[in-house]
RNA sequence: GGGCGGGUAGCCUAGCAAGGAUAGGGCGCAGGCCUCCUAAGCCUGUGGUCGUGGGUUCAAAUCCCACCCCGCCCGCCA
């Protein structure tokens, strides 16, 4: 079913062309539902009409199932009104409609006049080029696109990896869509968390990377973190048994042991740096209270904890920049959380909302009672709460004075608003209360503005079959690996099936292929569905991926490039089979399939399409020649086909973040 | 206990917001197709109580209610 009808007619320099095909086609078909309904008397009791695509291609390519409606006011069967509304119809004002019938219970199918339908869209494909489908929006509006923002700790993951493909892909369909779009990171640099690595970093005595800066970093991490952790729960665990209490010493001999376990695999896995950490933090009579000193201090803004978190968020970041511009991801800013809590920003925000009447203090603690504020600005069916259901309070300030995450990025969202009208944030799905907290502070602040345009594109996580993913343990998939396999798999791929390309276009088109099964793979899905990760689902070459894709993309091209020459001549009414006329009219959909994407935030919907174009085409391509078939003006024709699934693969690759290679 | 998300063939998945004609794909499995524009392909076959039970409707995978299973969240973590 379509409900995006917007569409403008150009001319072209001798025949019309459309950014939406198919949209002209539902015009007509509307306009002659609306004459038919005036005829009858019937035009009040129906104003819109919802199309469809029937289940078969033979019943047409458009219907209606407003008679079903209709019928319940008239009293008449739907059959029959589909029949009298049918002959009502004025045939001579067809254009872009061959056809009409009524079918079924009381459908109405329209047939498309291809001889016109293929002429429109493929000339139009051609003409508009790069810009075909990408239909403009009436509003364009400022949008901040907040993805990744993976803590500076450790390597990305391939867990993690969907935020970024997913983020990227959302914003290259906005900014398509006509949208100012900004993509931002957010370093993640406040917290205990970064104060850990930090201090494991400056035990070590601030090494230099000998490897992947992100790598270095993630593995001090790990280290560092295991150790103070079994350092902690040895202490806690020595309280407890003092008082006595078993039941509590019995769980924190579970966890240690869990650690115990974790320091065993990791001093295996890294040696040297294990036993210089151990050796280092052993000297520390308290490093939890260190950490917490640095975390303060580093809130506070004292030079030498702002120098050392810094150099070690910076060299993570390095890193991750390596990596995610092999993957095709950009950033317009790296917005940094400690440059909010030491702007002020965050403490101003603190002071607006201690004014409000939904915050209290005990002892240093703050707490937003975010359940108060719904209640009182009657919020609940806005948010979509269910009746009893009362919004956890949200701690604000720790007891030593320090914010917390979801405090700061109250701050951080404001700041935000403050250059974009709209934001959408890329996270997972399990920090969905956290976002729901932070959308009511807004409202409790008085920004309903910025409540009602914040987004949170929520997705699912990416699990491993046989355990968790763990980076406080360091039991991860990095992203590194998965693409370095996947363009491994795609070299020996390529150099199998194109062992006439030079060694550097091999080297390049695996480079494309085995970044685009990757993106692929982590855009397809429904980003509400988790996903099981298994290298052949993240790595595959065959139907439903990337490749697949572009190897059809790179047949069309072989194609022209074959032909060498432009089909000078087409006669598109030459396009009677049911293959080429299938095509053209999913070449037609492709507009409204990209509105669709970009309005419900859907990128997987894309993929979907492209994957499905794809298909048809390679039926297509072994049914039918192009370049030798008879007439001339059918080859020209198919030539004209051809060319257009070409762009239109190409485009719906790129909004994906796909590159679309001319050989493989 | 409460909240959120998910449940569609052996496995993975589309469709669900805006209910309509025969629930699309892919993997797997069994078979077939390269003197012809790239076989990363194409064709044929195989496989479905759309979690369960009620309800609304001329019509339910889709809407409503109840329940079951899985995941996540309910931190002075992020």
């Amino acid at each position: 079913m379509f409900t995006f009808t917007v569409s403008r007619v150009r001319k072209g320099e001798n025949l019309m062309i459309s950014e939406n095909p198919l949209a002209e086609l539902k015009k007509e078909c509307e306009a002659l539902l609306k004459e038919a309904t005036g005829k009858l008397q019937m035009a009040e009791l129906l104003k819109q009409f919802a199309f469809e695509k029937p289940p078969v291609w033979e019943f047409g390519q458009l219907a209606t199932s407003a008679c079903f409606e209709l019928a319940k006011h008239v009293g008449e069967k739907p059959l029959v009104l589909a029949q009298q509304l049918v002959k009502a119809m004025d045939k001579a004002k067809f254009q872009l409609v061959k056809e009409v019938s009524a079918a079924g219970g009381g459908y109405i199918n329209f047939h498309a006049n291809f001889e016109k339908l293929s002429a429109l869209t493929l000339e139009s494909v051609r003409q508009l080029d790069s810009e075909y489908g990408l239909v403009k929006t009436e509003k364009p509006k400022k949008i901040i696109v907040e993805h990744t923002s993976v803590n500076p700790l450790h390597p990305i993951h391939i867990g993690q990896a969907r935020n970024p493909m997913l983020g990227d892909a959302v914003a290259r369909m906005l900014s398509a869509r006509g949208h100012k779009v900004f993509r931002h990171y957010y370093v993640d640099d406040v917290g205990r968390q970064t104060a850990v690595i930090a201090y494991g970093y400056k035990k070590l005595g601030k090494p230099k990377p000998a490897e992947k800066p992100d790598h270095f970093i993630g593995k001090i991490y790990t280290v560092t973190s295991c150790l103070v952790e079994i350092n902690r729960l040895k202490k806690e665990l020595e309280r407890a048994k003092m008082v006595s209490a078993e039941e509590e010493t019995a769980k924190i001999n579970r966890e240690l042991d869990d650690w115990v376990s974790v320091a065993f695999e990791l001093k295996q896995k890294y040696p040297d740096l294990f036993e210089k950490l151990l050796e280092k933090i052993n000297e520390d009579p308290d490093p939890e209270k260190s950490i917490g000193e640095l975390n303060r201090a580093y809130e506070a803004g004292e030079e030498e904890a702002k120098r050392l978190i810094r150099e070690v968020s910076q060299l993570c970041l390095e890193g991750f920049k390596e990596t995610l511009s092999r993957a095709g991801v950009f950033y317009d800013s790296w917005d940094w959380e400690s440059d909010l809590v030491w702007s002020g920003l965050v403490a101003e925000v603190l002071q607006k909302l201690r004014q409000t009447p939904f915050v209290t203090a005990f002892g240093g603690v703050l707490e937003f009672e975010a359940g108060k504020v719904v209640e009182f600005l009657d919020l609940r069916e806005k948010l979509g709460l269910r009746k009893d259901y009362e919004v956890p309070s949200l701690t604000l300030v720790r007891a030593d004075g320090t914010t917390l995450y979801t405090t700061r990025d109250i701050a951080y969202t404001i700041w935000k608003f403050s250059k974009a009208e709209k934001c959408i944030n890329v996270i997972g799905m399990e920090q969905s209360l956290a976002q729901l907290q932070l959308k009511i502070a807004l409202y409790a602040l008085g920004y309903r503005d910025y409540a009602e345009n914040l987004v949170h594109f929520a997705y699912n996580l990416v699990t491993l079959p046989g355990y968790k993913m763990s980076s406080r343990r360091g039991r991860y998939i990095t992203l590194d690996e998965v693409l370095d396999e996947a363009i491994r798999r795609a070299y020996e791929e390529v150099s199998k099936r194109s062992p006439q390309l030079s060694e550097d276009e091999k080297r390049k088109v695996a480079e494309i292929v085995g970044v685009g099964a990757v993106r692929y793979a982590l855009v397809e899905v429904d980003p509400a569905k988790p996903v099981e990760f298994n290298w052949d689902r993240v790595i595959n070459f065959e139907k439903n991926s990337a490749p697949y894709i572009q190897y059809t993309h790179a047949r069309a091209c072989s194609i022209l490039r074959k032909a060498a020459r432009k089909p000078e001549r087409p006669d598109y009414g030459l396009l009677k089979e049911k293959l080429e006329q299938e095509l053209v009219f999913t070449l037609a959909e492709f507009p409204e399939t990209f509105i669709e994407a970009v309005e419900t935030l859907k990128p997987n919907l894309l993929a979907d399409y492209a994957n499905a174009l794809a298909d048809k085409f390679n039926t297509f391509y072994n049914a039918f020649p192009v370049i030798k078939a008879e007439p001339p003006e059918l080859s020209d024709a198919r030539l004209a086909l051809v060319d257009a699934v070409r762009i239109v693969l190409r485009n719906a690759l790129n909004l994906i973040g796909i590159t679309a290679p001319e050989r493989m």
